[in-house]
DNA sequence: GATGAATGAGTCTTCATTCAT
DNA sequence: TATGAATGAAGACTCATTCAT
């Protein structure tokens, strides 16, 4: 039993999970280029040397902080539409996962939202492969539900992508003066007119006379 | 006839072109804070003392980006629906000249969206004020639609916001390695699908017998 | 007759007197590091191009300064004593010019004491002369008093420098805190008390007895 | 025992004297505003940013000089004149010590007399306090001359002020190419002559007749 | 002569990263 | 491992001086 390596582990995760929080809130403050290491390093409870201990340089930081929130959001929708069929459901589930996110890691989301395009190529790519994951599943719901017959048929890649995109927008929201929604209303809005971009309608045919 | 005050105001505004052009080459490259002073003159074909005849700090670089980037589309939008009656019509138009100038000036839409979150209170007050008016207008189209029966009975104002910001996103695509899809498919796209989120379904009537 | 000569002359130092006006103010309020061209130019009624039509650099305008400021210390003294024989009477009214031209060319004066130390090595040799001629004035008035009897044999050269000294201290007073007492009443307590200083006490001889 | 706050006390305060000494060469033989950061931080020993751990900016290090300077002289002065009965002797010695100091200390001498207006108004302020209390207590010297009949009645502080002031004069004093009394001489004179402007002389009183 | 736009060298200051303890 | 002092490269901004008009 490798009782040391795992109690050495469990640090290593332990440091993560403590820049993880440190950096969201530093970021979601100033944004990714205005935070200091040291304040990452105060809010994450440990000294600046400390922080190099876990993190090649302050890219990996952000990186941490990204594909954390991705990982996180991800599970959230695989639990929520485990064992329901019905396409139309299941969507509207992953987007209201994604919305509950965003309610609840509003920094984790804003910093992932404005900081990617401050990766590197290499960090971009790492990023890239979880995101493409996330906008696969929705992929598939949508392919689901076309094969089915209750989707429109339409391009499910960009249609997946968007929709992605979308609920980002919602996570953001409020930065801005104009912006004065409450984010009730908006995912209320997205839930009951959005998804009308990809339902199919049920025109009601006319019914034959006699 | 003031031909000594038109001349230095021309001067002014040729520069601020510069300025413009110069920064949005720098800024869609490397992004606002990644982007020096020098550079931005460098590219401006002016001296970096020059630049600062012209602008008070590295913040009204930013803000003269996105403001004339606005005053483009606004411009723009305000040509093509002009003399169109048809909601449905206005609209598309209106969503089709904010993914023309998204291809045309590419990098200060880029721009636009990635670095309006850098700006200072007060440019960000500024600036609301012209994507408020650039929203305005949608909603306006929206709301004639709805009254006209021709789209659904829904929260114009969000309706605009999120409309205003789909295009936005389209803007900076392209940036991850996953996004592979063609910019034309994407406005095609919008233009077929998403404009379904707000058209009301014309149920075909039973025609009346006689 | 050289009248454009004449035009041109008077041109020139109807110019430097312009210069001298600005600058003081300027000078006075900020320092002279602190002070910019554009602001010296601004307070002259000039543009910063014709400035440096006037003078060679920025040296020179602090130059300008301090030299026609004591030239017109000179000039005052001179107009004050011509007339007067009493040693005594000469050497008050000699400070009480200086302390009275402080009251007048307070700004001048301020920058005088505070801005010579920022003269290259040739602008201070070119001051130093001036400050000498108006200290060997000074000392020449005590070594006639010295001779008379009336004023403690002493060394007038170092007496001259500490009078002159002491002269400018009160032209920059008030610019601490702590520096409260009205210019009225050092002026009198110099006047009073300093004198001391060289005036030889009549030792009142004990009156034979008898 | 608080040995480890000890420890980095200690280094801070060993930082700041290194930070003093360097500074009070760079400043002596530039004047504040032509000395750069650089050459201070050579000067003393460090690189730039850590004279920055040290110091918030410039202008603290202007401070740091100036106060550690008055600090000093306050403590000689203590030390000269304690033990002293006679006021004109402490008054002597409370001038000589300004004028020892002067020559010890030289190049912070002054830089304390030039480069006071160079603070800002807080650094002003705080620096005033010091000043005054160093002002206060050649006052209360003279008062008790005073008191005691020793001195001529007159406003001790002004006087305080002024000797003050005379003793910087002192300090600077070889700057200007007329300047070419021996500081010796300087001091001489001081002791042997300014002094009369306070003391009141003993008029020889014509001893009774039996 | 007068002007002020243009220039770029020069400065302060910040901050990611290293390393001795 | 943890620490935080030390480092110096990098960047925003200023301003004396020049020069075309």
């Amino acid at each position: 039993m490798a009782k040391r390596a795992d109690f050495v582990e469990s640090r290593r995760s332990k440091r993560r999970k403590q820049i993880f929080e440190g950096a969201v809130k530093v970021f979601a403050k100033k944004g990714y280029h205005s935070a200091t290491t040291q304040e990452i390093a105060d809010a994450a409870g440990l000294a600046k040397g400390t922080l190099y201990e876990y993190v090649r340089d302050k890219e990996e930081i952000l990186l941490i902080v990204v594909e954390e929130g991705m990982l996180m959001v991800k599970s959230e929708i695989g639990k929520a539409i485990s064992g329901i069929d019905d396409p139309e459901e299941r969507m509207k589930r992953a987007i209201f996962v994604q919305l509950k996110f965003a309610k609840k890691y509003r920094n984790a989301a804003k910093v992932m939202q404005h900081e990617i395009r401050n990766l590197s190529v290499d960090g971009k790519k790492r990023l890239s492969e979880l995101m493409n994951g996330q906008i696969e599943l929705l992929r598939s719901i949508l392919d689901d539900g076309i094969k089915a017959g209750r989707f429109r048929k339409l391009d499910s890649r960009i249609a997946a992508e968007l929709f992605h995109h979308t609920s980002t927008f919602y996570f953001g929201y409020g930065d801005l003066p104009y912006q004065k929604a409450s984010l009730d209303d908006i995912t209320k809005f997205i839930m009951d007119n959005l998804i009308h971009a990809i339902i199919k309608e049920k025109t009601k045919e006319p019914t034959p006379v006699l």
